[in-house]
DNA sequence: TTGTACGCGTTATCAC
DNA sequence: GTGATAACGCGTACAA
């Protein structure tokens, strides 16, 4: 059982290399019958093409990468599952791989160009701090809940998809200052974080000040850089921190839901009860907010509807040519158990 | 910019291709100052091997394989974490592959051997229903998590890492009824399922047995086939449908944290109270179940020495060609807020 | 409709 | 220490 090559195939069926090459790509001109011996030869011997040189050789392009920071992200995976059903419906192939915290996306993207031949690739998460590099690559690609878009790119050149953070996050603050809270603490992303998280927090500062509110530093709680970003871990420790800190606040803000949850329990832990001592909120609207006790206050974005639409905008780019996009989803603020109106 | 080959670089720098590839592979014999040189060129240029190419000419097999069924199991992506460390250290590269629940998790394996240059790999759950192709794999491989070793595969071929499913499953059930329950209905797997799902359930039936209680089939609740299997969704529906059965029951042993988490907001949802009104055990030990309210009572596997002790026992296959081992842990009841004794 | 021959970008082998 | 060259397994012109 030494390993089979097409030419070993080729010899089995006595016809040649190509013939063979022609019956597993589904190739037009071939005989109908000569197709079905060389599948079933095939099949008997259990040969299975070597995928790094068909890419080595390959004209056509026709799959699409989809490259995720971090794993473990509840939200990411719904999104990776309905991208793969649209991206199957189109007849491309998805690619799937995870980028570490700690690598840098691009890289990982202009290599995985050199190694496969994509057609596109589709960015979930990330934090992209090497523009320049951006620029290297030579495929379509998209940003899904990205950032905002780094402003000093040229917005023709790639096509995003996300929510509006910064308004979404006023939006959250908003509503809990309508229920009366004054001292709210927001869980927020790192210090040096440029995206998502710098916006949710502007957010959440535009919202105070809206209301004659002035930001008390102190409730503004970065999650730990030498934990795991946006996990209920974290969000435990720093919750735990400021309780500890005893500084007052009624509220507390997690720009995730994942943070939130660590949160919760770091209160109910210190003997307090959601929502009647600490009103929490959380951002993305995965569906265990809802299975949590008590059931998770948070913005939910269109999750199916986002993942849908980046697959779709990366297609008619593809197909068409079309004019790459910068769709910006409107987001729910649901209000569930884990808020209430101050008393 | 157009694509950059060794052989430009090699041009560049005005040496031939082979200094090249010594300088990118950290080969011995080559003078430091034209490896300096060459590295340069590379990074002022931008070139980026190709994979593809590398994996069809290299011989050296130094990446190890792990593939994982399914995603957004937050049991797998903890292990994951944990392989990655310890596969780094022994030198060797991680290559991360996610397996559709609907595809063959042996077929993707065939495949990626022969697309990659592999070790070995690392299988993470999975059913491994056609054992006649696993003989094709020309690799060493270890079955982590994964069902009890399918019997008649011949077990000097391959390792294996598990806990006693069905001891430990016993455990907690014989616990419950230890608290007094009696009436104790299980969330167990489809009824196809022959692997980790049929040995938990064995170990609930043989806990009643023991203690002369009858098994009542209508407190078997298998998964449903028509959603995602272990998750949140599947228990929440299972659930309602047996609180809706009106059939009595005073606890729930559900065979993994998800689906138990699923379950309990089923109950709560109906109005009722854990563990006032039912006690619910899980299984697994994921680290959801301390941060869930109430905390799960659960079996904890060791989840990290397992991943450890996975890497370690293919690493010693490889290196010093060890025979293969079948590891079995012991797991640990961990009792915490969702049951209690039955009044 | 089918077969032959070449080349994809890299590493390994062998001379030098 | 270095450079030429033959593979690796496949897709694709092109000829038949």
């Amino acid at each position: 059982m030494e390993e089979m090559t097409i030419k070993d195939i080729a010899k089995l069926c006595g016809v040649g290399i190509s013939t063979v090459s022609r019956a597993i790509n589904n190739h037009p001109d071939i005989n109908p019958e000569t197709k079905a011996m060389i599948m079933n030869t095939i099949e008997e011997n259990g040969y299975i093409p070597n995928n790094s040189a068909r890419n080595l050789k390959r004209t056509e392009a026709k799959s699409i990468a989809v490259l995720v920071k971090g794993m473990s992200n509840l939200f990411f995976s719904t999104m990776i599952k309905v991208m793969e059903e649209e991206i199957k419906k189109k007849k491309y192939t998805l690619v799937l791989h995870h980028v570490d915290f700690n690598e840098d996306e691009i890289d990982v993207a202009l290599q995985l160009v050199k190694e496969k031949r994509l057609a596109g690739i589709i960015f979930l998460g990330g934090y992209f701090q090497h523009q320049e590099k951006l620029e290297k690559l030579q495929v379509p690609y998209i940003l899904s809940t990205v950032s905002g878009p780094p402003e000093n790119l040229n917005r023709t050149e790639y096509s995003s998809i996300s929510v509006d953070d910064e308004a979404e996050s006023f939006k959250m603050v908003n509503r809990l200052i309508e229920l009366g809270h004054k001292k709210i603490a927001i869980l927020s992303a790192v210090s040096e974080d440029e995206s998502i998280g710098k916006l949710r927090l502007m957010g959440y500062k535009r919202a105070l000040q809206a209301h004659q509110i002035s930001v008390n530093e102190r409730l503004i709680m970065p999650m730990r850089a030498d934990m795991e970003q946006y996990s209920m871990q974290n969000g435990y420790a720093v919750t735990q921190a400021l309780l500890e800190s005893n500084e007052e606040f009624t509220a507390l803000f997690a720009i995730s839901d994942m943070l939130a949850i660590g949160a919760c329990k770091a209160i109910t832990d210190s003997g307090k009860r959601i929502p009647e001592d600490y009103s929490v909120a959380g951002f993305d609207g995965i569906q265990l907010g809802q299975y949590y006790n008590p059931s998770l206050t948070t913005i939910k974005q269109p999750i199916e509807e986002m993942a849908k639409a980046t697959v779709k905008i990366l297609y008619k780019v593809l197909s068409d040519h079309a004019e790459h996009k910068h769709q910006v989803f409107a987001a729910e603020l649901i209000e569930r158990d884990s808020t209430q109106k101050i008393k």
